[in-house]
DNA sequence: GCCATTATGCTTCCCGTGAGCATAAGCCTG
DNA sequence: CAGGCTTATGCTCACGGGAAGCATAATGGC
């Protein structure tokens, strides 16, 4: 059956979630001005997937990608790209780096990743825009369903995705707060009202603001149970700035005492024995990660608190 | 770039572990007498490759798909299906069913899915094989190895993944083992030693065990924060049935008394009103599944313990 | 020297989980 | 028909981790 006659032309395609952090937001590698995530074709030279993906990003962004997990396939018939009779796989990839100046020439540049989701950062509090814009607009949308039981559930759902009423909120259900925003009309990729106020948040081409948002989803949770976060960091760190970081990522703010005390009992990191005179304040100790718990957890649990601060 | 001359010819292909479970053990699809798992082209027709392995598991089935997810993708290039010179991308699905009787003269058949991975079973304890074959011949491999460090690495790995020495079980590293046993050629499948002394389990063709690994660990680590199990429950079954059905899945026994009260807690089952006379003792209530929850927690947390019992 | 700022140590409270003890309700056996 | 066996259910207790706060130690800036 594989070989059929009236047989579609398919085409696959790598799309690269590259993350990278500094304490004052995460960051993400894009193309063209920042509105496309890096992509290219899957050649028949690459061994795998994977290692298609490697090959293909450390040559621009001349840094090894340290983590490398495979995010989600697509092939909707909706998403053909390039216009033709071809059907496009698209395999999508979330990889961690640390930020390098990227190539000139390429288009390739480094962005801050609440740029394009700027509902998502909650460090400094509920942003205005969700109160302002998101919220009503939902509210709207719940209200405009057809029959009580679709109201009520489309209530709740945004209710459950942004944290309205007395639900807390949750910050890995990043996807399915952009799929919310899509299926309402609210971002520019769906097309419908360009025009209309929509959510803040730059868009990007296709459907790879979606895709982010999955990489994004992804990192939060795993950054939860596994010491990926070590591989966005410097050699060695303080304390705060790995919090910084990983609240950064979540968008969040973190209980001080309470993470050290979870990243000392879990014995993630060692002191380099140096110290940095801060910005002011008391000089705190230097810390490198333990490469060992990567072999000794090799699976086990890993957790980061995320208990949100005062 | 994406049409260059030397151009690969491409082909895609879904594969599905599509699980059914009863008290005594959880139920895969299976065609080829046992020997694989359903796969087939994913054709132009399809709308994606969601819908398409939908429509293409319930044409065999006859029975709604319940809960579909995607797995992953593999295209490796020693994975080439068919010989030719057409590279195939893989792309796998975990899809959760009640048994039914299977289409006759398709080959397919249901099968018990410890058939293929005896190990995985812990529910009466500790396979015996384990420690009679898996245990010794990982043992033997870790001392064969080059240097200390190689040689503490490998018993680490051997160790944690069967929960060796002092560790723990680990019920979601189905996968992990299957690698090792693979890479220490310990299964027919890693094709050296046919005739060695190998782990138990019926080996199955292609990589489609190594797939039914990766479906098992994803639907085990998925049980413990999604209400998934009951996508495999017939409509009004007792807490005990629901208890063993889980059991099954993880392998493993559960405290009887913490489990209900977990159940009862998150609000998960409401009593249908009806009693069953049970196999000798006290009759038991039925339950439903409230449906309601998959609204109400559309994505929070719904965990089921998996303490051990006893 | 006093203040602002950040680093660190410790303590308390609360809740979920892991384990058992005890009782209720049928069925089966002698 | 009583006693024993088996499964259903209710409850208690102890422990450990997580969430919040209080308190003290170092520095640099005024």
């Amino acid at each position: 059956m594989t070989g059929g006659a009236e047989e579609t032309r398919l085409a696959a395609e790598l799309i690269a979630v590259v993350v990278a952090a500094n304490e004052a937001a995460p960051r993400i590698l894009t193309v063209e001005d920042g509105k496309a995530l890096p992509s290219g074709p899957f050649e028949s030279g690459h061994r795998s997937l994977q290692s298609g993906l490697r090959a293909w990003v450390e040559e621009r962004t001349r840094h090894p990608l340290g983590f490398v997990e495979q995010l989600y396939t697509f092939a909707d018939r909706d998403r053909m790209v390039g216009g033709g009779r071809r059907r496009t796989i698209s395999i999508s990839y979330l990889g961690l780096a640390r930020e390098a100046p990227t190539a000139p020439g390429t288009g390739a540049s480094w962005q801050d990743w609440y740029r394009y989701f700027p509902w998502e950062d909650r460090r400094e509090g509920e942003p205005a825009a969700i109160r302002t814009v998101i919220a009503p607009a939902l509210g709207a949308w719940a209200k405009s369903g057809d029959g009580a039981p679709l109201r009520r559930e489309r209530a709740e759902r945004a209710a459950i995705a942004f944290g309205l009423n007395h639900q807390a909120w949750n910050e890995e259900l990043s996807l399915q707060r952009y799929e919310l925003l899509y299926e309402t009309g609210l971002v520019p990729e769906a097309g419908e009202a360009a025009g209309r106020a929509g959510a803040p948040g730059a868009p990007m081409l296709h459907d790879h603001r979606r895709i982010l948002a999955t990489g994004i989803a992804r990192l939060r949770a795993k950054i939860k149970y596994r010491p990926v976060v070590f591989e966005l960091m410097p050699p060695a760190f303080t304390l705060l700035a790995l919090q910084r970081v990983v609240e950064a990522l979540a968008g969040v703010q973190l209980h001080k005492q309470n993470f050290r005390r979870l990243i000392a009992r879990q014995e993630l990191v060692e002191e380099t024995g140096g110290m940095i005179a801060e910005t002011g304040g008391r000089p705190a100790r230097l810390f490198r990660f333990r490469r060992a718990v990567l072999r000794e957890r090799a699976v086990a649990g890993t957790k980061l608190p995320l208990a949100p601060a005062r």
